[in-house]
DNA sequence: TGGATACAATATGTATACATAACATGTTCA
DNA sequence: TGAACATGTTATGTATACATATTGTATCCA
């Protein structure tokens, strides 16, 4: 069993940065951690060296790993390349994909709409994670790929409270995100590029309107004090 | 000066990859790489995880590192993507460099001039392969960064003919290729983002088309042995 | 008090030894 | 002959011990 120990250690820690349950900016320590999966530190350095070449934490000489952070400079960058690169993802998966693709990729939708309804968020957010990563080996381009990966793990961060919809509003924002999934499906399977491209645009537009909430969430109102606590002095 | 031999080995590996001296899809040996680089397994093994990360090799289990192939089919996606991402670093780089980068790559920019000039074909590869990086850093995007290294990656093994010059026909091209770079750090330097898109454009398209020529390479003459060898038989 | 230094504690980096898996070679038996 | 199996060799994976670097803390002195 201590076969792939190594790759279930390195998809949990991943799963674990996606869910937040790694706080962005955080330290890793590999003395916890290696007693956490019963291993030493030999492999875990390694695992460490992979996170970083994939973007999840940044290596730094002597001093450890930390998690990728998720400052505003960077944000700013996220929305702003966000588009191009899941544009070109999708246009390049409805050309090249091959049957096989299109059953992974139902399956997972199959467990993400199942995920979105139990209300499982921290489940939906990491099934559209891979969702969106298997439209991205659908494309089967190599350099595209590297990028797309970046950008869905600070997506699926930023995602978090997207699955928890706190109102009839938000609930019926995911339901359509997940009926966009099968239209997107319909059009990968027909190889309609163009309308793989707008569909992908128009599921970007959904989810973006909600991040940059959640990035400069509405602002506590300021009056809060006078209309109800108004009565003894803080 | 153990200290820094870890990352001299990283760079020094990516720099034979790049100029080909370790080939395509060719195995690399742990063992042979510590004695050359006199180092014990497990910081190589760390480094070799590193380059995976990057997409310099691939890494299967228990079958170690292979170089990063370059078949065919790769060679398409290639063509395909290269304008994209070249064309969206450029623009943010036009908008996001700060005065230290131009610095730095006026400095690339001088050694590629003196290189190319001395003829020194490996050399020019791989400060180009710099210069581009200059600009991609220049851009401060997290997101594209990643698949602009993997392209450089591809398209510096590719252009190792191309600045060893076969005619005054190539001289001339890579005498310009290397006025394009100045043009493009005048864009850079006044912030003209539309204008460091075009400039780049006009950059790809140089080298595409000798690019393709190394892929598909013009076919051996078929008359060759009635013309000249004719005379005796094979 | 403040700051500089020394030293202890901790974290990180490396080397070696051992464990396991893949591979090649040779042998046996039908 | 040749196909299956056994075995030795090589390559890869892991654990441990040790080396080095960093960090925190206490002490000393101006």
């Amino acid at each position: 069993m201590p076969k792939d120990r190594k790759a279930y250690c390195l998809e949990d820690i991943k799963m674990r940065i996606l869910t937040l349950d790694i706080a962005p900016g955080s330290d890793l320590d590999e003395a916890s951690l290696c007693e956490r999966y019963g291993m030493s530190r030999t492999p875990m350095r390694e695992i460490f060296q992979r996170l970083g070449g994939e973007g999840y934490v940044e290596l730094t000489q002597n001093r450890g790993a930390k998690v990728a952070s998720m400052d505003l400079a960077v944000m700013r960058m996220f929305f702003q390349t966000a588009p191009v690169i899941y544009a070109s993802v999708a246009r390049l998966a409805a050309e090249n994909r091959q049957d096989e693709d299109l059953a992974r990729l139902r399956a997972l939708q199959n467990d993400f709409r199942t995920a979105t309804e139990a209300g499982d968020a921290g489940q939906a957010a990491l099934l559209n994670h891979r969702f969106h990563l298997c439209i991205g080996e659908m494309a089967r381009n190599p350099y595209l790929l590297p990028s797309l990966k970046r950008m869905l793990i600070d997506h699926t961060r930023l995602s978090q409270t997207f699955y928890r919809p706190a109102s009839d509003d938000e609930s019926a924002r995911v339901a359509q995100a997940v009926d966009q999934h099968d239209a997107m499906i319909a059009a990968f399977a027909s190889r309609d590029a163009e309308r793989a491209v707008d569909l992908t645009i128009d599921h970007w537009n959904l989810s973006r309107d909600r991040l940059e909430r959640f990035v400069t969430p509405d602002p506590l109102p300021i009056n809060v004090l006078t209309e109800r606590g108004g009565a003894h002095a803080v």
